[in-house]
DNA sequence: TTTAAATTATACTGGATTAGTATACTTATG
DNA sequence: CATAAGTATACTAATCCAGTATAATTTAAA
């Protein structure tokens, strides 16, 4: 049970812009090197967050990439699931159909999954990126 | 981020043999089926919990599998760890050498995640199967 | 002592996912 | 209009996942 490669890159690429400012713009290059993040990669990774409107991009010469809001709005949990999608801990959350006994209601583990998966996402958005800068 | 598929399989097979109570045998086959498991994998998930004492496992005619322990003493994370190993949530707090920042100490998203992944085992440990007979 | 019914050991397979790379294109600035 | 940035799309190698196959071993009972 892990997360992805990219939403490590994600968390400290992010970080970086967090550390800042909002709106301040740097480019991948540079976020690349500093943060020790594959560039190709680093550029797929910020499209998304881009699309979920975490951080802005800019093309053309003297482009570059910014925090898109303040730090105190944006968590761990808004970066994961841009990144990678919802945490799901089990399919039979996702897929009802996937549940072996159907129903949800009388499957005690998958009340326990649910209370499990609810922890984690508690916990991811318990840490804002004002919090991290903070510390 | 998700569990796999053997260790859901494996928590309710484990909350069946719970049910039989401790030491009460029951083959693969009946399991498979009142369960809805494919028994091969079923096979295949049992052995890993039989080396790691969560269940007993006889060989033979009236073979079977049975709970080796007290329901109260086996929890979701015991279960999880016996099947796909330890929950990990990011490779650098496995591998040292995988963090692009080396200090563990220095680095704010690997304190965050680090508290992440104790929040989930402590989560699963809340679960023991005597909890989940009792509901 | 043979047979049947069970687990064990090992290995294979197809498909999906992951991590990362490549190529061609578009946009903005000076 | 040249240059330096991001965008779109697609490719690839490696790994993991879910499930299956085959042969061997063990045990109980007839």
């Amino acid at each position: 049970m892990k997360l992805s490669q990219a939403s490590d890159y994600a968390f400290r690429a992010v970080l970086y812009l967090a550390k800042q400012g909002v709106g301040n713009r740097v480019d991948a290059q540079t976020i690349s090197e500093v943060e020790n993040i594959p560039k190709r990669f680093l550029l797929k990774t910020f499209r998304k967050l881009a699309q979920t409107d975490i951080i802005e991009s800019y093309r053309g010469k003297y482009g570059g990439y910014a925090l898109a809001k303040d730090p105190a709005d944006v968590t761990l949990l808004d970066v994961v699931e841009a990144v990678e999608g919802p945490i799901e801990v089990n399919r039979c959350l996702v897929e009802p159909e996937a549940c072996n006994k159907q129903g949800a209601d009388t499957c005690r583990i998958h009340h326990a999954l649910y209370d499990v998966r609810e922890t984690i996402t508690d916990k991811l958005k318990e840490y804002t990126f004002a919090k991290l800068l903070a510390e």
